[in-house]
DNA sequence: TATTATTGCATAGCATGCTATTCAAGTGAT
DNA sequence: ATCACTTGAATAGCATGCTATGCAATAATA
């Protein structure tokens, strides 16, 4: 058998993955925050004050990834941790003013990098690369 | 501003790139080796024999990560290193017979991964969606 | 040729992801 | 009420990626 990468879905995908992890560091790095807090924030932003599993409910990573990367969250002042009445063995979540105070400028630097990033794409190009990833990834993520 | 994290590339393109390499890994693992190993082996199947500023040509990584990745390895009996004549800084790259006997085996679980995960699109959805990631790749590249 | 600059790699330190394991708190069945 | 089961989260240990820095060998230049 022969392999191209330059044809393999795979080879690309996390090839681009990583310039477009890079590009968005690069954005938000101003902001004080990096890249694997940007999707907690990003459900925090929507709704705070919950606990680590309805985050986990909302984002596709592991448990250990998530509660590891909400310690890094909570050392830097982005989040902090209440008790829950309903459950000792959870803790609630909660935004900091400061975090919170980031909203706008993360979403614009988010949306900066994609833009730009699918600029070398026409309009229907576009439509259809995002179509595309969202089936892949249903496909995927229900097997 | 608002800001849908299901219709950001970038947030599709980290979920996507995730899911890949969990199935790549699970693929491979029989093998005794990890992804990040992968684009190596590819390389170093082509043609080894090589230093490592060779493969940093044709591996968009950081030259410390290629170098610690290298020294895994090496310490996993995959590759050896030897001294190159024309530079004392430089070591020449070569598979053992163990990566070698590797090759068929990596490019079907590779080929596999790949398939079954665009098998959810059709032919032409498929051509365009490879086509759309080069271009993207390619202008994110010469920035 | 002696000095300076560049180059090839290695290393330190960190973030992000994973699997596996542990532990305390809650739930259920007897 | 007790004992077993489940669940929410923390932790250990590792791979893969990054930036920054250091170092020895080579190349370039004064």
């Amino acid at each position: 058998m022969d392999f191209k990468k330059d044809d393999s879905a795979g080879y690309l995908i996390n090839h681009m993955a990583r310039l477009f992890a890079r590009e968005l560091q690069h954005q938000i790095a101003p902001l004080g925050i990096v890249v694997g807090q940007f999707p907690i924030l990003l459900e925090l932003w929507l709704k705070d004050g919950v606990t680590q599993k309805d985050l986990l409910g909302k984002i596709d990573v592991e448990q250990a990834t998530l509660a590891n990367t909400l310690n890094r969250m909570e050392r830097d002042g982005l989040i902090k941790r209440t008790k829950n009445p309903a459950d000792a063995r959870a803790q609630l979540i909660w935004l900091t003013e400061r975090a919170r105070a980031l909203r706008e400028g993360a979403y614009e630097s988010a949306q900066k990098v994609n833009t730009e990033a699918l600029q070398v794409l026409n309009e229907s190009e576009r439509t259809q690369f995002i179509n595309s990833m969202r089936l892949v990834i249903n496909s995927m993520r229900s097997d």
